[in-house]
DNA sequence: ACCTGAACACCGTTCAAGT
DNA sequence: ACCTGAACACCGTTCAAGT
């Protein structure tokens, strides 16, 4: 990191920034400090200019967000989609997808939150997962539940990413006889699958999930069927 | 609301706060403002108090969170279990944790952040959950990636809460008819059942868990397919 | 012990002044 | 057009001074 050279009061002769180097440094600031420690303070500092030359390439902290949710969705592995199986490449999409949160834990607001109106590129994912499942004969009703089910078990699955391993642990277990046990079945089984809790957690929610949704609709009952689950006292 | 009588500067003859009030309109403020809006200002402006005399019954900012996060367990309907039929209960349970994180979406990452070691209450509410699935005779080692399974499930489906209800409109859809073909598709199904699209996908998901799981487990395979889900590249 | 008021070190955003 | 520096209206937290 070499010492910026100080810049006069004017407009350089050469141009300085553009949108492409701030949101490259947003990334690497938001992996380094977090969502919260991403401020227009620290992001001028990194890239050498002063806080509002931010302002002349991106409209406010908000936008900066939107691209970041832009860049996000480029990097989801949608190749199996037509390609192989689609349950497996159900689990390929998936698992790119948690994994990319999972690097990023703090992007999981910026992709649940900014509008999809605001990110148009995001939207050809999802017609590649779509696709993917007309292709494999699913019926055209079910398709996008389907695919928000799954979306929604991921959003799900990358919100604890920050907490440790042990989060699985009770806290009143010497209480509780049975919850002591059932934990420990179960950190057995994490032993025994030589997997991190929450990923074993994970394939088996994506599991259950994918052989639930296809006895849904292998079934010929859809909506009829998939509706049970509505709430009691709605 | 009345003016609130200007106090002089030392203690009171009576005491003004206690954290069950504070926490009162702490969970007020959330509502009205969101959890950006609870600002350490805004609370002492609403208990008719300096903002420095909050410090004599919250540790923190996050401390005030960790009390947000133990009433909220105490909120959830565990009724169901050992009483009705599992499947019933856990229904009822997640429905009851869905509507509760829906009614003040802001809560959730409260919810999911603050550490369980934080927040000892709330192990009770998991242990009514694991004693539910027990008595239904489950598999010791089942039960708490079960229930996990779930709550990631309802997690994510209370963030995209306060998205509106269209969002799950294309953006692109012009330029592929069958995204087109496929969000009319599940529009419509929304109608016949006369529910909303998130409710829909939620009751779907839900039914899928469950049935996923019960024949993972019924299976007699146990772990050894449940791990089938596992990252193809890990 | 419990409250007030002032202070400290931060935010995001705006804008006149400079080239 | 594009950058700087100062200003504005906010934050959470601390602490001496008061009773």
């Amino acid at each position: 990191m070499t010492i910026p050279a100080a810049r006069r009061r004017g407009r350089p002769r050469e141009r300085v920034l553009d949108a492409e180097a701030i949101l490259d440094t947003t990334l690497t600031v938001i992996r380094d400090a977090g969502l919260k420690g991403l401020t227009m303070r620290v992001l001028a500092l990194r890239l050498g200019v002063s806080v509002s030359a931010l302002y002349h390439h991106v409209p406010s902290r908000a936008g900066l967000l939107a691209n970041v949710q832009e860049r996000f969705a480029e990097g989801l592995d949608v190749s199996g989609f037509g390609n192989i199986p689609l349950r497996e490449a159900l689990a390929r999409w998936a698992w790119s997808y948690l994994h990319q949160l999972r690097r990023q834990p703090e992007l999981v607001p910026v992709i649940v939150e900014v509008p999809l109106a605001q990110a148009p590129r995001s939207s050809l994912m999802y017609q590649r997962v779509i696709a993917g499942f007309a292709v494999a004969g699913w019926p055209e009703e079910s398709t996008v539940a389907s695919m928000s089910v799954l979306e929604t078990f991921i959003f799900g699955a990358a919100l604890d990413s920050p907490s440790p391993d042990d989060a699985y642990e009770p806290q009143g277990a010497e209480h509780s006889p049975l919850l002591a046990r059932s934990y420990a079945a179960f950190s057995q089984a994490v032993e025994d699958q030589e997997a991190r809790p929450r990923d074993l957690v994970f394939s088996m929610g994506l599991e259950a999930i994918l052989t639930g949704l296809h006895s849904l609709w292998g079934s010929g009952r859809g909506w009829a069927r998939a509706g049970a689950g509505m709430r009691p006292d709605a």
